[in-house]
DNA sequence: GGAGGAGTGTACAATACAGAACAGTTTTTC
DNA sequence: GAAAAACTGTTCTGTATTGTACACTCCTCC
């Protein structure tokens, strides 16, 4: 019924971590499916999707906004995994046999997200290619980032680290422009991400200011100027 | 005409992370189709599948053996991303559109190694249920095993990193015993594998030593126990 | 059987980092 | 519009970690 031909090579080629603000495939066939499984769900910047420790046996596509994937230590810090856009996934865990939620997903802006319940995906992953095909692409890209941040932690320093969060932000903002906005995150966000104290956060973003790597009069958003701060990675 | 209804289930509940020294599923059915595209490789210890900057549009199947994939920095310096054993995929960037290897693939153990042609395996993943199963399943528990070490890298000292390593790797003997005991493993490819320098590592071990958490003659491989250790990391 | 290599045991100086504290500023909230 | 909360700027101290160096043992391969 719906056209399929354009989402059926999805999985080949795409360079999935481009510009992505929208969903790159065929929404239609996808949600057509999977809405008879019914909830959508709408959230506030903030509000919490769900919890660390929550039992869970839905998958969750974001159709609009953005979500923050954060874990919490036994000792009560804070460390932010992954940080997602319209047309991702999460909460998959419960596919390979999670029965809880080893995280907390949270909203960062406005979002609506689509709660598919695991027998139900199975089911989709089966039947659809353009599904099986969208997911196995999600599942490849988000492997590949993660173990970027994984070898980003073996090699890098704080510094650098912080560097290549910043300029990872700002794909957020328009492509190909020199200087990119990123969006409003906390100093104590940043070091969540990066994986170091608020402290260093703010002593390494000074520093970056003052050498002219990024731009900001105290308050995000800032502007950072892409090739040179990619100075700090590169030396 | 190949007995399925094994494998139907394999996404919904394996626990992938058990004692897994052969491949779960059923091996027929991805095998017959997948052979159709020929090529198995053999290597022996400390072969090399491939290396870091290789073009390469095969995804890799791992029929018996172990293999280690590691990544090496612009300084030089190595990390290892990942130890796999029979029943794993790896190489899979390339249906991601990665036409170059990010890292290097050597073989830890006698290995028999399936190539899989990137077009082919499209195909594979359409055309067979338990293959696009046992595909999504590897992913998945991939994904959630990096994610665990990224956090655990964001949350965790030197010591406890090489603890856990180590509690991670005893799982490759037997099961259910409290003494594990460890393949023949260098403090140098620990240290990669924990992120942190050989010298650290030696006096670490050698304090587990003294500690009694594990054992060993200054020879791999060494002995673990396996509830002591895991003192050093819930403390 | 001697040379070279790989792996281990150990020590030490330089440095990156965590943790904690406090003041100043802006933004929320009532 | 006052009080509270959230965020930034900055400083300090102790500690974990790196980087490096050297001695020692064991193996292996001409």
């Amino acid at each position: 019924m719906q056209p399929r031909k354009a989402t059926a090579l999805a999985l080949v080629g795409p360079s999935a971590r481009g510009a992505r603000t929208e969903p790159v495939f065929n929404v239609q066939a996808f949600l057509d499916a999977a809405l008879t499984s019914k909830t959508v769900m709408r959230y506030a910047r903030n509000d919490v999707v769900f919890s660390q420790g929550d039992p869970g046996d839905h998958v969750l596509y974001i159709q609009s906004g953005g979500v923050k994937l954060s874990v919490l230590s036994k000792t009560g810090k804070e460390a932010v995994v992954a940080m997602l856009a319209a047309g991702d996934f999460f909460g998959e865990g419960c596919l390979a046999g999670q029965k809880f939620r080893m995280g907390s997903a949270t909203a960062i802006t406005p979002s609506a997200i689509l709660f598919v319940e695991k027998a139900h995906m199975v089911k989709l992953l089966h039947k659809q290619h353009a599904m099986s095909d969208r997911f196995i692409s999600h599942m490849l890209s988000r492997n590949i980032r993660i173990e970027e941040d994984l070898i980003d932690q073996l090699f890098n320093s704080a510094e650098k680290r912080l560097a290549r969060t910043l300029l990872l932000l700002a794909r957020y903002g328009n492509q190909d422009k020199p200087v990119r906005a990123v969006p409003p995150i906390s100093q104590e966000t940043l070091a969540e991400m990066v994986g170091t104290t608020r402290s260093r956060v703010n002593f390494f973003m000074n520093k970056f200011k003052r050498l002219g790597f990024i731009e900001y009069d105290g308050d995000l958003p800032l502007k950072i100027n892409n090739s040179l701060l990619s100075v700090v990675l590169h030396d």
